[in-house]
Formats: C-alpha cells, structure tokens, sequence
DNA sequence: TATGTTAGTGAGTAATTACTCACAAGAGGT
DNA sequence: ACCTCTTGTGAGTAATTACTCACTAACATA
C-alpha cells in the first residue's frame, strides 16, 4: 500500500489529476481508472472520496471557480483605473486557461452541457461573474473618456469575452503553437483601439 | 422486420440520427445503440452501412464539410460588395450552427481532437478556408474603403470567428434561450461600426 | 503500547460498449 | 413466379464502464 494521505489532501490529488487528463484524454472519456492510475490508487479509493463520478466533477466545478475568483480580485486589487482594471482582468483569464488548459474542453464537455445541471449552473454563473466584471470598468472607461460612448458596455463585454474564448479556441486546435497570453493581449489592444475610435 | 431502404438513402439516415443525437447526448459519448434505436433498425445494421464508428465519424465530416462549403458559396454568390459578402459570411454560418447545433460540439469532441485524425484534417481544412474568406473580403472592404486600414485583414478576422464561436457558447451554455442569427448580426454590426471607425 | 478512526484494497457486480457472423427476407429484374 | 442481390436481424463476443462491499493496515491520541 502507497503512502496514505489526509481526505482533503487525496481529494485535491484526485482533482488535480482529473485536470490533467481531461486535457489529454478528454473530460468526456476519462475514466474513474484512468484518474485512480494517474494519481496512484486503486480504483475503489476514488469512490470512498467522491460518492459518485457527478459529485467529483461538481467538486472539479468549485476549484477551478474559485480559482478564476481569485485571480480576478487579484486583477482588480493590483489596479486603480478602469483601463488598467480591464486589461489584468483579461490577462487573469488568459493566465488561467494556460493554467487549466482542460478549461475549453470541459466547457464543451458532455459532463457539463448534457448530464451535470449542477456544473453547467456552475460555470453559467462563473461567466457571468466575470461578463458583470468587464461591463463594470468598460462603464469606467467611458465615465472617464478612454473609450467611445456609442458601443453599449455590455455589447463591447460580449466582444472581448468571445475574443478570450476565440483564442483559446485556436490555441488548444492549433495544438498549442502560440503564447496564449501575449497573442491574447496584443488583440485586446486592437479591440481596445477601435473601441476608442470616438477620442482619436 | 421494418422498411427496408436503399443503402445511400438508409447512411443518410443513420449520419442525420448521429447529429441530432451528438447534440442530445453528445459526440464523445453517443453510441451505435442509441443511433441505431434513433435510426428504427437494429445496432447489427449501423455495421452493415459502415464497417466501424470510426468511418460513420469520416462520412459525418464529409457531410457536414459539403454542407458549410455550400452555405459559404451561396453567401459568396448573392452578393457582390465586400460588405455584404462578409455579411452573409457570417449570416451563413450563424445559420448552419443553428441547423446543426452539435457543431460546436463535434468541433471540440475528442473524437475529433484525439481519436480521428481523418476528421480532424478534413474540419482543419474548412476553418482555414473560412478564414480566408473572411480575411479576401476584409481586405476588399479596406480597398473600398468601407474599413480603416489600420486594423490587419487577418487580426479582424480572429475578431470575428471568435464573435462567432463566443455566442455560440453563450447560446448552448444558455439553454439557447435567444435566437442566434438576430444576435449574432447584431454584434457583427456593433463590431463592424468599430472596423470603420476611420471613415467616419 | 493499546485503541478507535479512517484511508485504501481486492475482488467482485450488472450494465454497456464496439463489433461479428450465420442466416432471413424484402425488392427488382426477368 | 422465380432468382439473385442486398438490406436487415438475432444472438452472440470480449472489453470496459461506474460502482459496491467486506476487509486491512496506517495513523493519531491517550
């Protein structure tokens, strides 16, 4: 027998190893074998954990919102205006997808769209959190000027969030072959140009 | 015993079951059990028609390939400007992820990513001609001057495939509880009022 | 060092998976 | 009405799935 280990520390190892896999394997095909191996046990001792597969992935759901939490008060902590708010903002999410890069694929995943109501709820809400977060300084921006007042806030968030996604989008496709975060920042410099167009 | 039909028009039938179900149940996870009880015949006939799910994938791809290739020739066709020939680009493909709502899916499913590479060439192929139409008419709209030049034809047309690919996220994670096409053109005009910014 | 608690195991389960094969029967041409 | 080709079936297969349960051994604390 391997090296035992407290319950909240083995779950954490059981997460962590599901992240991984649904990057490789594919959060719809991993196996409850395939995470046992990953992480070293038997299959039996993933289930004294996580009652049910359905309950490990809300549990997969919590960490990664709570990490996406984190690092968008971090963003928003580190900044003072609006403009500078918004861009660390973007960067935390391209940050975390790099760190997460199962992320776009679990948001495809058939576990979340089709038979975990509760992840799907989950991630709907993380989403929004983060749309509410983009609208709240893009209205700063206008307040002070740095943008163009003719693009509603809520239109220009639905704009930059499909840029985030687009690009991790081409980025797990395209097997990775570019720096997400600098190749992400550098079109949000184009978005934020145009939509700065009414000051030039 | 039920019907019996040609073999041309009964793969037609069992490749229309596997889209209405990869949206139901998922691609990764929908089986020869679940298409060949959604089709009316039994698992045995799905192998008479296509020796093993794999190739079933392959003729999936095809028909899908076929059907956005055409959606974009006739977008192409009925217009002559730039502008609206970019329009009805993605007007067209707007329409073809309503009529296909698994696409999103399919485009991200490991049978795709992981399992088959025939499948994957065939829709990395369709992407990067969809892009290139895009990026032809964006240059054209900059020669005629209905854009600013100072965005690249290329970066504007990330923009726009991640506009697309962003509500059509946002749709699926939302129950589909707005219609896609209005929506959909309706940021298309917001962003394209942003790319002519210069003319103004 | 003895004891209660808890992490982990080994060996199962029934259900489901993609796929096979010998055979049956509808349909079309003659 | 016959023959033949082709579509479809019934009854299998071995492998894999999520999940269970009786039991064992490591750990904390006293």
């Amino acid at each position: 027998m391997l090296q035992r280990k407290p319950a909240e520390d083995r779950k954490a190892d059981i997460v962590e190893a599901l992240l991984r896999l649904a990057d490789q394997i594919g959060p719809d095909r991993l196996t409850t074998n395939d995470i046992a191996r990953e992480v070293g046990v038997t299959q039996a001792a993933i289930f004294r954990h996580f009652p049910t597969k359905a309950e490990l992935w809300s549990a997969v759901g919590e960490v990664i919102a709570a990490r996406l939490a984190e690092a968008w008060q971090q963003a928003l902590a580190a900044n003072t205006t609006p403009k500078d708010r918004l861009r660390a903002l973007i960067a935390a999410q391209l940050r975390q997808i790099e760190a997460i890069p199962a992320l776009p694929a679990i948001l495809h995943s058939r576990e979340l769209n089709v038979d975990n109501a509760n992840l799907r709820q989950r991630f709907r809400g993380i989403l929004l959190q983060y749309q509410a977060h983009l609208v709240a300084n893009l209205e700063g921006m206008i307040a002070d000027g740095s943008i163009t007042p003719d693009v509603r806030p809520q239109d220009a968030a639905i704009l930059l969030t499909s840029l985030v996604q687009g690009i991790a989008i081409r980025w797990s496709l395209g097997s990775r072959g570019f720096a997400l975060q600098p190749e992400g920042l550098r079109l949000l410099d184009v978005q934020l140009a145009l939509f700065a167009y009414g000051e030039r």
